[in-house]
DNA sequence: TCGGTAAGCTGACGGCATGACAGGACAAGT
DNA sequence: ACTTGTCCTGTCATGCCGTCAGCTTACCGA
């Protein structure tokens, strides 16, 4: 599926090659934790992965061209983020606890992962399409679900019929990693994490049911 | 007030100087509009105002500090955005309507201002202390509006005690940037523009006042 | 009208990142 | 030890960064 690993000048990676081709990438990784994006350089990334410039340029085009390939790692694992809303009921208590842990799971993996979330999102932001289709792949398993929850509950009656599933569920989930993307920002609002939490729940819930959680 | 326009090296601008450091910020501002912040370099910016890049260290000490001087200057602007709350209601069809105006005014703002309220977002969020209070500024128009109107309506009783005001209205607000920021995202999804305001106006209105907009 | 002064601009330069290449180091099999 | 193919790096041309000295331009008082 993955195909083998190549080079940039088309050869196949061994084992060793591998392996300080994901050195660089987690050295990579670290750095964009570390510093500003723009101001990520190559140079700095082999220098800490103990390498040259020139084996980075080796294995990857360019700095984007790296970014694209942790993100793409994390995408895979963020499909995990469906088992949140997998074969849960939004009625009742339950739905409250659906919304709770949805709020939790999607936070946390946003937390973990800051740093290439930030770039993937402002790549997706100036249009390029190959970090629009990441952000997509990685969201796209928690709004799906969610547009489908909606819909579902929208046949039955119990949502107005001109609410546009879809819509909604990518507003709910671009609110979702908005905030995580800025929980940092809420704390000098004045706003603590826990109470940050439960609201944002709220708010899931009302969107998703256009009810009050009876908790 | 604002005092003086100063160069980098301590004299005050005058007529002219003020001219080619506006002309600097013009082209940069455009320049980000067509390509992606990390390639945005000093000397493209002062080729296209037909100037020397030396000239533009005399104005700024580097591309980011050029920017929060855009975003400054944009900042005041947005502060208009108080007026999209100023003394609305948001009881019954009233409530409706304030939704629905504040989601447009913000998106048009948002939608005039993309390529600079981008870069502000990724400084914020890689928690760059002058971005992060820039963005502030912006957004502390809106969300305060909000927070008071639910602090209100959570007065009269009218919404639950527990919830927090500041933590909803940040949320609702950090939709709103988020969704304007990826609109051509949701036509991708599906989603036309058209359908997605009322959806957004919905939310608004749901986790304001807790209740669905009676239209 | 004529300097004098400060503002305004630029050419040029050392320094560093980029990206390409060719050649040397290394591991594995024979 | 020798061969083979993978892997890494020294080196180089190119281009951007950020700074400086020095030149030009505008303003102002005498």
């Amino acid at each position: 599926m993955t195909g083998q690993v190549r080079t940039v000048d088309g050869r196949v990676a061994g084992r060793r090659g591998q392996a300080t081709r994901q050195k660089l990438l987690d050295c990579l990784s670290e750095m964009l934790s570390s510093s500003p994006y723009r101001d990520v350089k190559v140079i700095d990334v082999a220098r800490k992965a103990g390498t040259s410039p020139a084996t980075f340029y080796q294995y990857f085009p360019d700095v984007e061209g790296a970014v694209l390939e942790i993100a793409e790692q994390m995408a895979t694992e963020g499909a995990g983020l469906t088992e949140l809303l997998e074969g849960r009921s939004w009625a009742g208590k339950s739905g409250w606890q659906t919304a709770q842990e949805l709020v939790d799971g999607f936070l946390e993996f946003w937390r973990k992962n800051d740093a290439i979330l930030r770039v993937v999102d402002l790549g997706a932001a100036e249009g390029d399409k190959r970090f629009y289709k990441l952000r997509m792949k990685i969201l796209n398993s928690v709004n799906n679900s969610l547009a489908d929850s909606i819909a579902e509950l929208q046949a039955k009656g119990r949502v107005d019929k001109d609410v546009n599933p879809a819509a909604v569920a990518g507003s709910l989930v671009a609110m979702l990693a908005a905030v995580a993307a800025h929980q940092k920002g809420f704390s000098t609002w004045g706003v603590k994490q826990a109470e940050l939490k439960p609201n944002l729940a709220l708010l899931v819930h009302l969107g998703v049911t256009g009810k009050k959680p009876s908790k």
